[in-house]
RNA sequence: GCCGGGAUGGCGGAAUUGGUAGACGCGCCGGACUCAAAAUCCGGUGCUGGAGACAGUGUGAGGGUUCGAGUCCCUCUCCCGGCACCA
């Protein structure tokens, strides 16, 4: 016997005798329980290292239950689109296909050489017309279908280099190769309907018992269904009578309502700039920086008056218009209410701006806000006192006390309204009813569920990613490409110049005719986000080879997936995008219902809880890739 | 900023519902074996003081609840993941 392992000598002769046998493949028909054991598919261009832990804990899954007597699938493949790939191309002078099937290579070389129990002939490359086909086929059922609509988005342009940014390329507000000062810009993008599907992927979360609590709550609070109130401000413009619509979920303080925040490009904002050059530089101003909310939310606020008054629904008085650079025109109504004695924003704007600041809700005597003569302060029309304790100065001699005020100012459990006429007294239920009742008498606003979920924007004016299947007509308008015209290929040939999509300047490509009327038309040269093609890897490998359509028949015998590795960093965007593809594929009749949210299998161990569709993270927390 | 996690010896990590903190492993120290080393085996190992018995102290910081807190509550610090165009 050898004393040392030479893994050159053995592991080479066990890897070989392992493929000659066919070891892992994995049977569509067996006796056997099926065991689908699924790790998030690599990156090709990242380094193999670390990789190794995230599929040493799938292999071990799949070898014990294969001891186990299941008939075990652990597929690979290869998440082979994406922005690196052109950044590649741009350093190396290689064209994105080369360098990611060069790398795919080396990759699967150093995966088999780790002796991984995986069914090689299942293997999925998403930058290959055989998969990315059968997703422009789901791309132009969903379109016809109305799921897939075109609406404007803003990006980030870098005006020096004639580009759209990734988030990841604007750093500190600069493009990152020109350095310059990245603007805000509206284009016209595909989105996927996804809040249509809301409701359902909230309330799937109950019935996922294996998957962690923390991803369970990370993907409610993503979703954030609240319940609210829409109402508007009536206001007459230029002759004609209008609203301005707004959605709060703290309609109990609507009396407190000081001024109401519009974001820059809200058409109230476009109206009142006519004319005034300062409000013009300020919505300017406004479209400097990136779109990332992570930049938005820690920006400084920044705000400045329309002049415009719009009149407030309840109590008639005219109520100003500021335009907020952390209003955003893509949520909801781009507009929004301003209670600043129960808003922490809210407060913090008006008070630098020196706006009135209303107190409309007590939780009694010490409620901070204090008056000295039983509570319910008016308006303390200050609260400039900069440390929070002293006198405010407007006026009333009304001291705050901002200490005491933080503890429950956002609270909808603690405190009724005061300062609010014939709602004085009641609590966060009772006054959102009411008054909300009152609105709806006066056609100005209902009750309504909201969810922050946003549509999925899935256009990237990017090369390297699988191409939007739709062509351009100046008579028909957009046309999805016919079935028989599919896969939409992408070249593989071109040169990566940093500065807009090659598909663009390549009229081979984008010149073409309209499939209904046969008049020329351009083809979209856009491509999709690279979410969408992990969005249903985990379906396409229960078919390989399939050339009749996404999946086969064996989905519904592989599907759910037993057993999911993956990383955290997943667990909102991936898998909520991975959880609303099922629900597509379902509705197109692709599969059943169950293949997801299976509750039919037996319950194992505590540990692997059998009923969900990805029913266990094991989470290697590490953004390996 | 918002959402979700985390912080325990030199290191990786244990500690069921609030009940002997530091299991197990690595490393380190001592010993055995050996001419010597490696490997192996035995013992020790949170920190401080002490020859030792032992004493004090100790789970990011500060408060609190409790007979009792790594565990529950409040405040804070730092770190990690996500924030919709990195994947």
């Amino acid at each position: 016997m050898q004393q040392d392992y030479k893994p050159k000598n053995i592991e080479v002769v066990v890897q070989q005798y392992w493929k000659e046998k066919l070891a892992f493949r994995a049977e569509d028909q067996s006796e056997k329980p099926k065991y689908y054991c699924l790790s998030m598919f690599p990156y090709p261009p990242a380094s193999c290292t670390g990789h190794v832990r995230n599929y040493t804990i799938g292999d071990v899954l799949s070898r014990y239950h294969r001891m186990k007597g299941f008939n075990v699938m652990q597929p690979m493949g290869w998440d082979a689109f994406g922005l690196p790939a052109e950044n590649a191309a741009l350093a190396n002078n290689v064209p994105p296909a080369a360098w990611t099937y060069s790398n795919i290579d080396v990759m699967r070389t150093q995966l088999q050489s780790l002796g991984l129990g995986v069914d090689w002939s299942r293997e999925v490359t998403t930058c290959k017309p055989d998969y990315y086909r059968w997703e422009q086929w789901l791309f132009t059922r969903l379109f016809q279908k109305g799921l897939i609509y075109k609406k404007t988005s803003s990006v980030n342009w870098d005006p020096v280099d004639h580009t759209v940014l990734a988030n990841e390329q604007v750093i500190d507000g600069r493009g990152w190769r020109s350095g310059a000062l990245v603007e805000k810009r509206d284009i016209p993008m595909y989105f996927m309907r996804i809040t249509q599907y809301a409701e359902e992927l909230l309330a799937d979360l109950d019935q996922l018992e294996g998957w962690p609590e923390q991803v369970k709550t990370m993907q409610r609070n993503w979703i954030g269904k609240s319940y609210g109130v829409r109402f508007a401000f009536p206001y007459q413009l230029d002759g004609k009578q209008d609203k301005l619509w707004v959605y709060t979920t703290r309609a109990d303080t609507i009396m407190g309502v000081t001024f109401v925040a519009v974001a820059a490009e809200h058409p109230l904002a476009t109206r009142a700039a006519q004319g005034n050059p300062a409000l013009t530089a300020f919505i300017d101003e406004c479209k400097h920086g990136g779109v990332a909310e992570a930049d938005i939310a820690t920006m400084e606020k920044k705000g400045m008056d329309t002049g415009l008054k719009v009149t407030h629904p309840l109590t008639g008085e005219q109520v100003p218009v500021w335009i907020g650079n952390y209003v955003l025109m893509g949520y909801g109504e781009g507009a929004v209410m301003a209670v600043p004695a129960h808003d922490e924003r809210d407060f913090g704007f008006a008070k630098k701006y020196g706006l009135p600041i209303k107190q409309v809700i007590t939780k009694g005597r010490d409620d901070g806000f204090g008056d000295g003569s039983g509570y319910g302060g008016g308006t303390a029309s200050g609260a400039r006192s900069e440390d929070g304790s002293g006198t405010d100065s407007g006026g009333i001699d009304t001291p705050f006390t901002i200490v005491r005020w933080q503890e429950w100012y956002g609270s909808k459990v603690v405190g009724v309204c005061i300062n609010s006429g014939k709602y004085d007294g009641l609590g966060y239920t009772s006054a959102v009813d009411s008054i909300a009742a009152d609105l709806a008498v006066k056609g100005l606003g209902e009750k309504k569920v909201q969810f922050r979920l946003r549509d999925w924007g899935i256009s990237r004016q990017r090369y390297w990613g699988c191409p939007i299947p739709i062509i351009h007509c100046a008579h028909c308008g957009d046309v999805p490409v016919p079935d028989e015209q599919l896969p939409v290929v992408l070249p593989e040939n071109v040169t990566i110049t940093g500065a807009g999509s090659p598909l663009a300047k390549m009229p081979e490509f984008y010149e073409t005719t309209c499939p209904q009327c046969g008049g020329a038309a351009k083809r979209e040269t856009d491509t999709m986000d690279t979410f969408v093609e992990s969005s249903w890897y985990y379906a396409r490998y229960t078919s390989p080879g399939c050339t009749t359509g996404m999946v086969d028949e064996r989905a519904q015998y592989w599907l759910p997936v037993d057993q999911y590795v993956g990383g955290i960093e997943h667990a909102i965007l991936h898998l909520l995008y991975a959880r609303f593809f099922n629900k597509l594929m379902r509705d197109e009749g692709l599969f059943g219902e169950t293949t997801f949210t299976s509750v039919s299998q037996k319950k194992k161990s505590k540990r692997g809880g059998q009923n969900p569709l990805m029913n266990r993270l094991p989470t290697c927390s590490r953004k390996v890739w």
